[in-house]
DNA sequence: ATGGTCGGCTCCCGA
């Protein structure tokens, strides 16, 4: 059967709630990731979730900041929340559901964006960027016997040169810095992942998901990046049907600055 | 070389 999930950085659950209803409706994807929910969990609106069919939602919030939330059509049978580098962020949300004839682990990422140095020595937000991918490197997608894995996310890294618009002049900016896209792949090789997005787009073909706000005009000079992510473990390659990209989300009423991304997997 | 725009228990800070 297919198998749809999407991850989405929505900027503020409850300000996006409009878009985030008729993304749900119109693409109805079985499990939707959400990170920068900034939205503390007695607040969280589930509700709206409920009546479409979304019984099933976790959450992993904070006041302020960061947040993420995976909202389901399955049952879960399992949810963790870890706290990368132990200072409290609301960074991580992971589940376990079945889909088709599989056990599914869904892992759900809101990587730090980094600051503006890319130099950890005078940067604290750089260095805490740093070291959470390093601590990345231990979410493996082969932990669990039996369970396949899938990670998805705002990563806040374009590792490839077609992640960003112009790689010559994005190599010093963070988020496209070499230190960064290393680490990043560094956690694809260690930790037994294939970024799905990849895997269905050629390296030739430039693919963005954010485009920034302070842009006159994001379509014309479309000066994009791939942050978001979507990869799995090797034994769902085979299985991988589709990767969609939905840009038109960006100019859609109120949007975010980064736009939803799904992969269909026949399973 | 610089500034541009969002969102949040907001008058700064993070993105």
């Amino acid at each position: 059967m297919p198998f749809t999930i999407a991850t989405w950085n929505i900027n503020s659950v409850r300000l996006r709630l409009p878009i985030v209803e008729h993304f749900l409706r119109t693409r109805q994807p079985d499990v939707l990731c959400l990170q920068e929910t900034k939205c503390p969990n007695e607040f969280f609106p589930h509700a709206a979730f409920h009546a479409l069919g979304y019984d099933h939602v976790a959450i992993h919030g904070q006041k302020g900041y960061h947040g993420v939330a995976t909202i389901s059509k399955l049952p879960f049978e399992d949810i963790v929340r870890q706290d990368f580098c132990a200072i409290g962020d609301a960074r991580h949300l992971s589940v376990r559901l079945r889909a088709g004839g599989k056990r599914l682990r869904v892992h759900n990422f809101y990587v730090p964006a980094g600051g503006d140095e890319p130099d950890r020595t005078i940067n604290v937000k750089f260095g805490h960027k740093l070291d959470f991918i390093e601590e990345m490197r231990l979410t493996n997608a082969e932990a669990e016997p039996g369970v396949s894995s899938l990670l998805l996310g705002d990563l806040n890294i374009a590792p490839f040169e077609n992640d960003v618009w112009s790689h010559k002049q994005m190599i010093r900016i963070v988020s496209h810095t070499p230190g960064e896209c290393e680490g990043l792949l560094k956690i694809v090789a260690d930790g037994n992942w294939v970024d799905l997005m990849r895997a269905h787009f050629p390296m030739e073909e430039k693919v963005f998901t954010w485009w920034s706000y302070r842009a006159k005009d994001w379509l014309a000079s479309n000066r994009g990046r791939r942050l978001d992510h979507i990869w799995g473990s090797k034994d769902l390659v085979p299985h991988l049907a589709d990767v969609t990209v939905l840009s038109e989300a960006r100019g859609w009423e109120r949007p975010s600055d980064h736009v939803p991304v799904l992969a269909t997997l026949d399973i």
